[in-house]
DNA sequence: GCCGTTTTCGGCCCGACTGTTTTCAGTCG
């Protein structure tokens, strides 16, 4: 069995919180979050490479000692130093570590001097009053740690973006009322575009900070106020949602949105760089001695530290400070730049509008094309077309583009990719279309070598055009399917194949890191919402977001090309 | 434990807020 990414990368971070309530060497302590966070968002399978023989600890934030460790978590399935750690450390000491209030010094207190070695026993030293006499505890600590193992479940998970957006939109439009307030903006992830948010950050401008502390704790949907200071603040909502608020002067107004805006990988790189430079950064500005040079813009402050403005997206310190530093940024893709959806429903399947409908609305988004695709017969509750169904929509189509104006309707088919690898429909019917798509909607549990090999020679038909939602994940609903990703694309590159960044909120696959894959070995992606109605088409926003964290350019996109050169990159 | 236009040894981001403190440690982002 394979070992995955993230497996390796939970083994990390635990071994960082038992080695930190142990009191080892906190840097020590760091070199194992710093790994597992990298391993958890790199692209390549790491137990593939350390069966190739890889040189693992060429890879950021990986050394000799941790490139050893991984492969023995690739061959064994364990870390034996974890398992030495776990026998000195009773019980599940880690888990205490999520709880808000309690870091490694407190557990390590908690073990030691209450014997305390999981969640019931904290419970019951809470309710027994016995936490509170511990130095360094005191009864609102204890009355926040009773509150939040009580009040538990689910709050902490995170909000899809999509979601997080109509949240978000709500909040600035409080703030922005507030009295002598200058910029609102949301920081953080959100702004960084990742797919889910853990919180909302939320930047001010003001003289008056008091003002728009007050101004933000008047939200009707804030529940709790969690702490409140002079310049920030932290509130959760009824929705269960945490807020930060945090009010700076106007002229540090470029430094706090870099420094609100992360990642914090991204700022601890920037901030060495900064040292190293004799300079300091910190949300007020970048400083040498105690003069301020740089912070009203955020193209000040990097340009400050000698970098072009780096856009959000791809602020995670996956190599964007080292390519701003050579000057070598990509160029990414925009909204503006999509020309056409490739990727849409209607009422022959199982969407809600008309084609004309459909193409009404892409042509007042600006677009130049659509291609409707429905799905095939064997997707029988989206009511999937057969060959004749299908011919008849074709006709359908081709009587429309004679009567429209000004956009151009393209024939398609979100073909079922069959378990033996094989198509739900004749190429006879095939071969009349513009593209072809195809999709997995059925055996979701093959083994990776199975599933990659199924696809591959769904692939081999000289039909197919683009891959859709390539590994079927729903998201924190359905897990992706079992892909050796690297193989998968090397043979798209191969056939000429395309990939699909579906926009769909709960879809986002393409994800970010699969993106930048494609566009380092050099496949090329489609950018698409897989509409059923008219405001669906609004999900293209979500596979530029995903695009663009995934270092992609226009060039790399089809949908990008006017209609000719599409027809041309499609056809294969 | 990682890493190197100061370095293979000696560094390792920085500040706000809370609660328990009598001047600050711990936690958080």
């Amino acid at each position: 069995m394979t070992v995955h990414n993230s497996e390796i990368a939970t083994i990390f971070d635990k071994v960082a919180d038992l080695l930190e309530i142990e009191g080892a060497n906190a840097f020590r302590v760091r070199a194992y979050r710093k790994a597992a966070l990298a391993i958890g968002t790199m692209p390549q399978c790491l137990a593939d490479m350390v069966e190739e023989g890889a040189d693992l600890s060429e890879l950021p934030t990986i050394g000799h000692d941790l490139a050893d460790k991984i492969a023995e978590i690739t061959r064994t399935g364990h870390l034996h130093l974890l398992d030495e750690i776990e026998r000195r450390t009773p019980g599940d000491l880690a888990e205490l570590m999520d709880l808000p209030g309690l870091g490694p010094k407190r557990v390590h207190a908690l073990q030691e001097m209450l014997g305390i070695t999981g969640i019931d026993d904290l419970l019951r030293a809470a309710r027994t009053g016995e936490l509170k006499k511990l130095p360094g505890f005191g009864p609102k600590l204890q009355e926040q740690i009773l509150h939040t193992l009580t009040a538990r479940g689910g709050a902490d998970r995170r909000l899809r973006l999509r979601i997080a957006e109509e949240i978000a939109r709500d909040l600035v439009r409080h703030m922005k009322t507030a009295p002598g307030v200058g910029h609102v903006i949301v920081a953080g992830s959100f702004r960084r575009r990742r797919e889910t948010v853990g919180d909302l950050d939320i930047l001010v401008t003001s003289a008056q900070p008091m003002q728009a502390v007050d101004r933000f704790k008047a939200h009707e949907d804030i529940a709790e106020v969690v702490s409140k200071g002079a310049t920030r603040s932290t509130a959760r909502l009824r929705s269960g949602l945490q807020v930060d608020l945090r009010v700076v002067p106007e002229e540090s107004y470029g430094a706090a949105l870099q420094y609100f805006t992360g990642s914090k990988a991204h700022n601890i790189a920037t901030r060495r760089i900064a040292q190293a430079a004799g300079l300091k950064v910190n949300e007020y500005g970048v400083f040498r001695g105690n003069r301020q040079i740089a912070g009203a813009t955020e193209e000040d402050v990097y340009s400050a530290l000698g970098l072009p403005w780096i856009p959000p997206e791809l602020r995670e310190d996956r190599g964007e400070i080292e390519a701003a530093a050579k000057g070598r940024l990509p160029n990414l893709v925009t909204r503006e730049d999509v020309r056409g959806d490739l990727h849409v429903h209607t009422t022959a399947s199982d969407g809600t509008a008309s084609i004309q409908e459909m193409a009404q609305a892409a042509k007042a988004l600006g677009y130049e094309y659509i291609a409707i695709t429905e799905h095939s017969r064997r997707v029988t509750v989206a009511h999937g077309l057969d060959e004749k169904r299908l011919a008849r929509q074709i006709d359908e189509i081709d009587r429309l583009n004679d009567a429209l104006e000004g956009i151009t309707v393209l024939k398609g088919v979100e073909v079922d990719i069959l378990e033996d690898g094989t198509l739900d429909l004749a190429d006879s019917i095939l071969k009349r279309l513009d593209l072809v798509l195809g999709a997995v909607h059925t055996s979701f549990g093959l083994a990776r070598t199975q599933q990659t090999d199924r696809i591959l020679r769904a692939m081999d038909n000289p039909y197919f055009t683009i891959l859709a939602h390539p590994t079927g994940r729903l998201i924190g609903r359905r897990e992706p399917l079992l892909l050796d990703m690297e193989r998968l694309m090397a043979g798209a590159l191969e056939r000429g194949v395309v990939l699909e960044v579906n926009g769909q909120p709960d879809r986002l696959d393409l994800t970010d890191i699969h993106a930048r894959m494609a566009k380092e070995i050099g496949v090329r992606l489609a950018l698409t919402t897989d509409a059923h109605r008219q405001s669906d088409l609004d999900f293209m926003i979500g596979a530029v977001d995903q695009a663009r964290r995934g270092w992609m350019e226009p060039a790399g996109v089809v949908n990008t090309r006017p209609l000719h050169a599409l027809r041309r990159l499609l056809s294969r």
